[in-house]
DNA sequence: TTTTAAACATAACAAATGTTATGTTTTTAC
DNA sequence: GTAAAAACATAACATTTGTTATGTTTAAAA
């Protein structure tokens, strides 16, 4: 059995890592470093695909636009993460948006030069299409949270997630630091439905909350909440 | 733009349609007839990929496992489509079960005989992988609606989808059967919710039921519903 | 066919979530 | 540093959804 977290990581910070240190140097070779600010796009749906990205530094959020104009925010990547290869192994358009939660430094690959890599490193391809599996996963797993769990139950699942998630990326107790649009967009909900369970969660003791960041306080109060609500 | 069905289509029986008609008699000679009880498993989470299937006659559900036990759908194979592959490219364990809404007539290919006919056909490995990209913008487009829609909007949506797919498979009108369960475990409620919308599709006339089939008899006005609802 | 179990329809009530509104705090831009 | 804009907190009320309960219909088993 797969841990709690895995079920909802893409993983994507460890593709590069099966490879020996010889691979790895010819993989950041090939990289170019670039400044993505704040707002700001790494890719859009329909886009055209023009190679890949490891964030070297912020956070980025994956997008995909609901039927009303509204934002429904999938994944959110952190230091560390590949992605944007999804589209070039399907030689097919983007099939959703990235934007930077905050000045973001990247590496880049273009299509072109990751394609040679590919071919010079046999072991690259088969660590990716399996990372992609993995990925189709965890978004299994998101569609049960989503259909099956209340409010409470969605935010302390993923409060629980992007802790963990950033707190591998950044130092430990660093805390969740979003807005509420952003929050209210990952777990399904209005900012305002998301403040009265936050205001739960604090009255309870589970988290506390200093300007906008949350830090949680009582990881098992939230756990259980895992297997009880529906 | 995509079509409003594409995007929640895995188009899964179109896999084998870029081959040239040699091609195809080659792969369908691979294949080998099953027969799989009404209930059984085609495949488990966690179980070891022993090869892929093609559905020659009857429906399939997709499912993952949530915490509480539940189950999630969150897809419904028919005639035609092909799955199973996603771990035999990652080489890993099934992500997810799939398990026969009735009884079903499929025809196999085995993981070795599989990945010969890849050899073979080098078109098939891009096709395949490409799909597996389409599907990972289908899940996407699954999660803005289950995270953002509200019950009668989503269960609209998934009425248009599964007559639409029915009908490909099936002959147009053959109506939407499945027991109010597997309904309620895609749309993400209760059967008792679930029949309360149906009551108010019903009601207003844009669905008639008989047994316990549900045909559409206005399209437009359950349409109408994924635009305005939040 | 008859019996038994499963699935379905519906209603009443409880609980959760959405919405609107108002004032405050924090960030951004100049 | 100051002004303007954005983000945030919170409450009251409306609406939606969940839950429990009961009787009926349909499918499965004997």
């Amino acid at each position: 059995m797969k841990s709690f977290y895995s079920r909802f990581d893409f993983q994507s910070n460890l593709l590069f890592e099966a490879l020996t240190t010889a691979e790895k140097k010819t993989v950041y070779n090939a990289m170019e470093s670039l400044s993505i600010k704040k707002g700001s796009l790494l890719f859009y749906e329909e886009g055209i695909p023009t190679g890949i990205f490891q964030i070297k530094k912020g956070k980025a959020k994956k997008i995909k636009k609901g039927f009303s104009g509204s934002e429904q925010i999938f994944y959110i990547y952190t230091t560390g993460d590949v992605l944007g290869y999804h589209a070039l192994f399907g030689e097919e358009r983007y099939q959703d948006s990235c934007e930077a939660l905050e000045d973001l430094e990247v590496n880049f690959i273009a299509k072109d030069v990751f394609f040679q890599l590919l071919k010079s490193i046999p072991r690259l391809q088969q660590t990716f299409i399996k990372n992609i599996g993995h990925e189709f996963g965890v978004l299994a797993n998101i569609i049960a949270v989503l259909a099956q769990k209340n409010l409470n139950a969605r935010l302390a699942i993923n409060l629980l997630i992007l802790n963990n998630r950033f707190q591998k990326q950044y130092k430990a107790g660093s805390g969740i630091d979003l807005t509420r649009e952003d929050l209210a967009n990952v777990i399904g909900t209005s900012p305002e439905s998301l403040g009265r369970c936050l205001k739960y969660f604090k009255d309870q003791g589970s988290i506390e909350v200093d300007k906008r960041v949350i830090y949680i306080k009582n990881e098992e109060s939230l756990f259980q909440l895992l297997n009880s609500s529906s």
